[in-house]
DNA sequence: TCTAGCTTCTCAAATGATGGGACGCGCGTC
DNA sequence: GACGCGCGTCCCATCATTTGAGAAGCTAGA
């Protein structure tokens, strides 16, 4: 059919039109009638009514009092195996709320994920703003402090291909966008061992992080502290940087990753 | 085909196989090939390898690097889509932080589904053993104090419902085992404004909980402290009760559920 | 180099999904 | 009160879609 399949060249179209119903469910604030499914989506009716009853069975959608779906707790339950494996969010926490309780910013951890940083968890001061993203969410590396930090320290192979593979979107004016700026700024990252998003991904918004680092030296996350670019200025990055640096060190050994004797300097002391 | 699928009526043998794999990951403690995972679904290789590749695309599992397969982070991005409209969850954490704080041990916070309870949140005294229960599981009703807790509050009708759906499985010994015995045990729930459970999931294990409240005074869901037997003693119980009956009225404030003017006794209080 | 075990790919067959359309319900309007 | 409308549910003949046998590749170990 005329589908707007994913160029991808193995297809199950019950599967994309099932996943599409969740994405469009995800996607919308407020629950939805089967007529809206249907219709948003190009399906019959009773297409769309069917894919829905099965969800339904599996708990992959739920109707309110209304008879609207929305998406279904079981997704949670398939969400929390998902990142169980990646134990490193459960260790994370107390490190990050201590980061939090040190500079009053919000905090996140953040994984890699293609070429793009997936956040997987992320802590707030008492009282502040509340921030914009959402766990779980996503964006793409090359304007994030997080994306640039793990990237900055990955093996340059490694790096290479996600670097192929980024579509410079530009988010802001700030946003880097070219392969050259990019790999600029990786260096400089590298130099100074902490990443800086300066309102590249959002205006006003001013991000700096540090990789977290496994027993190979090599990136599995990284920890980011965010905040208004008139809280987080520039004097007061390497004050905060410190505290991010204390901060995955002491992930790292929660992990079990052997601080690498003497070498802990390697990569990430300014 | 002769495929154990759920009584439901409406089937679309490609959902349902779709979900056999993500369930079979899933409950897999390690990734899983091609070979294992078509063998344990009775699947043929190639069917079971067009799924994958597909699910793949949507990033529903994701390939290690010897090319194993295992949950992938979109199902994350789901599942936190999928309760972010429960915000409860954010709102409640203070309040059980506090109450994690106060009783030493572990709290959970939970949700009504059918004739299961779904943990949404859990936190743990610093340095407990770790509990068992992940978040995103679920159990029966029957056998848990934040289900008796949910039930027993709710108007008779929905609780009816539920109750009509409980399949009585035995836990251990001291399982309610009779729609009898739990209906009794609701009486007393209701009457002592907590509920109780007494080793009656898990051997060694005593639990105690109290619903959330909404605007109308139903429970959207209930909150619990969960120990070892040992150190959740029956004498301890009412001073835990009352630590549970803070943090849920905290909870309800937050949620801007009006505390109902002097109501608020009518079903929690002793 | 050969074998074993795994993944990837192709294509003809037929099963299982599709969607046109009928039905029934509840609601607001005339 | 009758009517029209939008919505969800259900049925079933048709055919597009998925299926699975099998061949071809790949890798590692003997």
């Amino acid at each position: 059919m005329r589908d707007a399949a994913p160029q991808g060249t193995y297809k199950v179209q019950a599967l994309d039109r099932a996943f599409a119903v969740l994405d469009l469910l995800g996607e919308s604030e407020t629950p939805l009638g089967l007529a809206q499914v249907a219709a948003s989506l190009q399906l019959h009716k009773s297409t769309a009514h069917r894919f829905l009853m099965v969800l339904e069975r599996h708990r992959m959608v739920e109707r309110t009092a209304n008879g609207k779906f929305r998406l279904g707790l079981r997704l949670f339950d398939f969400g929390n195996r998902a990142i169980e494996q990646y134990d490193l969010r459960d260790r994370a926490q107390p490190h990050l709320r201590r980061l939090v309780a040190e500079t009053e910013e919000t905090a996140h951890l953040a994984l890699l994920e293609a070429a793009r940083v997936i956040y997987i968890d992320k802590i707030e001061p008492t009282r502040a703003v509340r921030m914009i993203t959402r766990i779980g969410a996503s964006n793409p590396v090359h304007c994030t402090s997080v994306g640039k930090a793990m990237l900055a320290f990955l093996p340059p192979e490694r790096a290479a291909e996600i670097l192929r593979r980024i579509r410079y979107e530009r988010l802001t004016t700030r946003t880097i966008a070219t392969p050259e700026a990019l790999r600029a700024e990786l260096d400089k990252t590298r130099r100074r061992g902490y990443a800086v998003d300066d309102e590249e991904l959002e205006e006003g918004l001013r991000c700096i992080a540090v990789p977290v680092l496994d027993a190979q030296r090599l990136p599995v996350a990284a920890v980011s502290v965010s905040g208004p670019s008139f809280r987080v200025t520039a004097q007061k990055l390497p004050s905060i940087a410190n505290y991010l640096l204390q901060c995955v060190r002491g992930i790292s050994v929660d992990m079990g990753y052997t601080p690498a004797g003497r070498a802990t300097r390697t990569a990430l002391s300014a």
